[in-house]
DNA sequence: GCGGACTGCTTACCT
DNA sequence: ACAGGTAAGCAGTCCGCG
């Protein structure tokens, strides 16, 4: 084969749009070959297996049993293993055996199996309860919708809202992630042994711990150590004909053809699946590219049992979006085309897509995921389109298109096509794969199954981890509304309206520019004090009385000091586990590049966590949603902070600023820094450490705005106007301007001479814009829809006026978009970028001159410069006020 | 009936 | 569908003023 370079590629002329069969009849599936009846994938249920992953769960309705799906990293192929142990779905209830077989619709159901009496710990009582048992045949003899349904029929049940398989899990203390094998049908955990010396490491870390605590660690170093599989995978994407530009195809609709299918796999094969216009079906095609196998179809069912094939083949399949368009548009399409559901590969639910052979995972979804993008990838996105996290992450984005997409050549076609699936597939492989190596040890964590673990939130996450550990160790599962009345709401009054307890203090910062700055913080602050306080729904206003005097300070509860608090254990264990090993491992300089890597994944992935374990304590939607302990622990926190700026000062040294669970501390010795670290520790049993140390900071009169700049001239930019993102391009290129400016300064003495040079870039900035130098683009205000448009009620926002014009213009304007306006001197104030006058005659110059004082004013007032001075008090005043 | 003071809404940020 | 705290910029309302 002759190689040939893309844009070479034969290319046919565009063609019409009604050259697409639409919904020709004659196109109608009619299955020519069969495909395949056993798929690669599934297999014999006999067959033993000498190491597989499991890392998928389910519940299958007409075998009536859960089933997991095993990956061999070996035969890279999926094994389904169906439970043969003869496990059934149950709920709890505090009536006796005897009272419940009085209970007549529960009697008579259909779906009852039968009635045990079992003991349970209940933690909210402190005490062993008896309950009794409901075994049914199947899951939704529980908890079906039906008014029928065991759970609606009695008055209190207990574990009846969890899914079945999960329920599945805990029973079985199954490890989600971890080596399974399978003999004569019998599942088995392959037990992983660390290394001797990372054994003996871990040992004298915690050599002074409590035996429970001892005993988590072992746990996780079991999961985490553990070598996380390579999976074989293949990135997907398609295009669909749109008869009118700019409108996405409705993929529950799925009115127009499929016109092009991308895959790439792990082992670097491409191909892309074109379908032909009407005028070229059965005209011979030129194919040759390079790494590219394009192939071309006539039929669109041929395309679409193509693309069955390869779900049908492949262990695990990546998307983005796929949930709610590709793999939707395409189950829809076929059924369209006449498919039969059984001959669909795809499991469609309303807001999922999963796959019956494999595993589907929308990477969009997962990204979307605010814990993810917060803390694992530290905010570097702030959008969530391919394009945008892929330009973060992976450094270059997509080449935009020229024309629409039903009116592209084949050559464009094919290259935009794959350009999707590429990027897609790289999302998980970067950096050594660290994307899949961060799902896998979520999953270990969490006990969660692929599909779910990608899809759900951290509440969902941390629940699950809560609920296995119940499980396991025989205590009841608390009903939410159990722990709300026993343990009541908040005690504190939060400073914002609307919030429903006192959060976090900021110690008021001292504006100016200060050298030499050194940021103390606490490690892990919430996470410590959850260990350290013994802090858990159990704990908090525990039963006993010898226990209230054990206060929580500004507030009124109480902490037990009899029984270890299940989540301090558990979210304690995780904190020192990062903080005492994965941190330390990760920057181990003696190890090589891979193990650190890899140190660094977990450690990241255990910070994704920790991050999150006391959020979710505060949130409605949690099941363990418990206000006392959320305040508890914020209280902790503010108890902390006060204790360490007093001590910093009886130390001698100025406390700049704080906020949370860090201070900036003026030009401390080494003696100080240590002095106070060694007092946290022995008073406060928490670890404080050096965060960063600035050459010097820039610290403003508002709290959370501030500049620092380290020792080799990078900056810290906190909060400011100039780093915004819906500050206007001018702005924030004037601003980084005067970033450049402050991180080559060196010494105080080098401050008159930057003052200077920021002077003028605030008068050429200003100079450009009343001389209407900028153009449209780089005055553009950028500001996120962040709701449905007629939820606007209360007032009618900037963005929101701009997003109604272009509605009116036929725009489509939708939830999540970000809303390019720039501000008009006009009766409406604003006007979207789409429509407004290149000649820039009917801009706002007085609002944008205000917008760049307000920019600027954050850091001149800590360089003890006045902006009025910039330009001229008269010259700003005449242009505001009119002379 | 007009303008300043005030409150509330919305977004984007910090920890 | 993890929390609360802070700031900017605007929308909308209230109040007092012959």
């Amino acid at each position: 084969m002759t190689i040939q370079p893309l844009e070479r590629f034969t290319d046919m002329k565009f063609k019409p749009i009604k050259t697409y069969n639409l919904n020709d009849k004659n196109e109608s599936y009619k299955p020519i070959k069969r495909i395949e009846k056993k798929p690669f994938l599934e297999t014999d249920q006999s067959e033993n297996i000498a190491k597989a992953y499991v890392i998928s769960a389910n519940y299958d309705g007409k075998k009536r049993v859960a089933y997991l799906k095993l990956y061999s990293t070996k035969r890279k192929k999926i094994y389904f293993w169906y439970d043969n142990t003869n496990h059934l779905p149950y709920c709890l209830s505090d009536l006796s055996k005897t009272a419940l077989e009085n209970i007549n619709p529960l009697k008579n159901h259909p779906g009852l199996t039968r009635i045990e009496t079992v003991k349970k710990y209940d933690l909210l009582k402190d005490k062993e309860v008896t309950m009794s048992k409901i075994i049914a045949k199947d899951p939704l003899s529980i908890g079906g919708r039906s008014s029928r349904a065991i759970r609606e029929i009695l008055p209190k049940t207990w574990e009846a809202n969890i899914r079945y398989y999960n329920g599945y899990i805990y029973d079985k203390q199954l490890l989600m992630g971890m080596p399974y094998k399978v003999k004569a049908g019998k599942l088995n955990n392959i037990d992983y042994v660390p290394p001797e010396d990372v054994l003996r490491n871990i040992q004298s870390i915690f050599k002074d711990e409590h035996e429970n605590f001892k005993k988590y660690i072992a746990h996780w170093i079991k999961l985490l150590q553990c070598p996380v599989p390579d999976i074989q995978r293949l990135a997907l994407d398609i295009e669909v004909f749109s008869p009118k530009e700019d409108r996405i195809p409705d993929p529950n609709l799925a009115n127009n053809p499929i016109i092009a299918t991308s895959f790439i796999d792990t082992e670097g094969n491409k191909r892309v699946l074109v379908l032909k216009n009407k005028e070229d079906i059965n005209k011979e095609v030129e194919t040759g590219l390079s790494d590219v196998k394009v192939e071309y179809y006539d039929k669109e069912v041929e395309l679409i049992e193509e693309i069955f094939k390869v779900l049908r083949i492949y262990p695990l399949i990546l998307t983005f979006n796929g949930d709610d368009f590709d793999l939707r548009y395409i189950y829809h399409r076929a059924e369209n085309l006449g498919f039969q559901k059984n001959e669909i590969p795809i499991i469609l639910g309303s807001r999922f897509a999963l796959l019956k052979y494999g595993i589907h995972i929308d990477l969009y979804r997962f990204f979307f995921n605010r814990s993810i993008q917060n803390y694992a990838f530290s905010r570097k996105y702030t959008e969530f389109s391919l394009n945008a996290i892929a330009i973060a992450l992976l450094g270059s984005g997509k080449i935009p298109l020229k024309s629409p997409i039903s009116k592209l050549t084949y050559s464009e076609l094919v290259k935009y096509c794959l350009m999707d699936s590429e990027l897609t597939l790289k999302l998980t492989t970067f950096s050594d794969n660290l994307v899949m190596k961060l799902i896998f040890i979520l999953m270990r964590i969490t006990k969660l199954p692929m599909e779910d673990l990608t899809r759900q939130g951290v509440s969902n996450w941390i629940k699950n981890i809560m609920y296995f550990e119940h499980r396991r160790l025989n205590y009841l599962i608390p009903r939410s509304e159990d722990i709300l009345s026993a343990k009541g709401n908040a005690a504190s009054t939060a400073l914002i309206k609307g919030k429903k307890y006192k959060g976090a203090a900021v110690v008021n910062p001292t504006p100016g520019v200060h050298f030499n700055v050194t940021v103390v913080d606490f490690a892990s602050l919430y996470p410590s004090i959850i260990k350290v306080r013994n802090i858990s729904y159990e704990t908090v206003l525990c039963t006993h009385h010898e226990c209230r005097n054990n206060k929580i300070p500004d507030l009124p509860h109480w902490i037990c000091h009899v029984r270890k608090g299940l989540s301090s254990q558990i979210i304690g264990s995780l904190r020192d586990m990062r903080v005492k090993w994965y941190k330390t491992k990760a920057k181990d300089q003696s190890l090589p590049e891979s193990l650190r890597n890899f140190y660094n994944v977990v450690q990241l992935t255990l910070k994704v966590l920790l991050n999150a374990s006391y959020g979710v304590m505060g949130s409605e939607n949690f099941s363990l949603y418990c206000p006392p302990v959320a305040e508890a622990v914020t209280a902790y926190g503010r108890d902390a902070m006060k204790k360490t700026v007093d001590m910093a000062q009886s130390l001698g040294v100025k406390v700049l600023y704080g906020d949370t669970d860090s201070l900036f501390l003026k030009s401390p010795t080494p003696e100080q820094i240590n002095d106070l670290i060694k007092w946290s520790n022995e008073k406060l049993q928490m670890e404080l450490e050096i965060e960063k140390e600035y050459r010097y900071s820039v610290l403003t009169k508002l709290k959370k705005n501030y500049l620092g700049i380290y020792q080799d001239g990078t900056v810290d930019i906190k909060g400011l106007i100039g780093k915004k993102r819906h500050t206007p391009k001018f702005l924030k290129d004037a601003f980084m301007k005067m970033i450049k400016i402050l991180g080559d300064v060196q010494s105080s003495k080098d401050i008159e001479k930057a003052k200077k040079s920021i002077r003028n870039i605030v008068h050429d900035c200003y100079s450009k814009l009343m001389n209407r130098e900028y153009t449209l683009d780089y005055l553009t205000v950028n500001i996120t829809i962040s709701k449905p448009l007629n939820k606007y009620i209360k007032t009618t926002p900037q963005h929101v006026k701009a997003a109604k014009l272009l509605i009116k213009a036929g725009y489509d304007v939708k939830q999540g978009q970000i809303i390019r306006f720039i501000k008009t001197i006009d009766d409406i104030g604003v006007k979207p970028l789409q429509l407004a006058d290149r000649e820039l005659k009917d801009i706002d110059l007085k609002k944008y001159v205000e917008h760049l004082k307000s920019t600027f004013d954050q850091v001149l007032d800590a360089l003890g410069i006045s902006f009025n001075d910039i330009l001229g008090i008269s010259k700003l005043d005449s242009f505001l006020w009119g002379s």
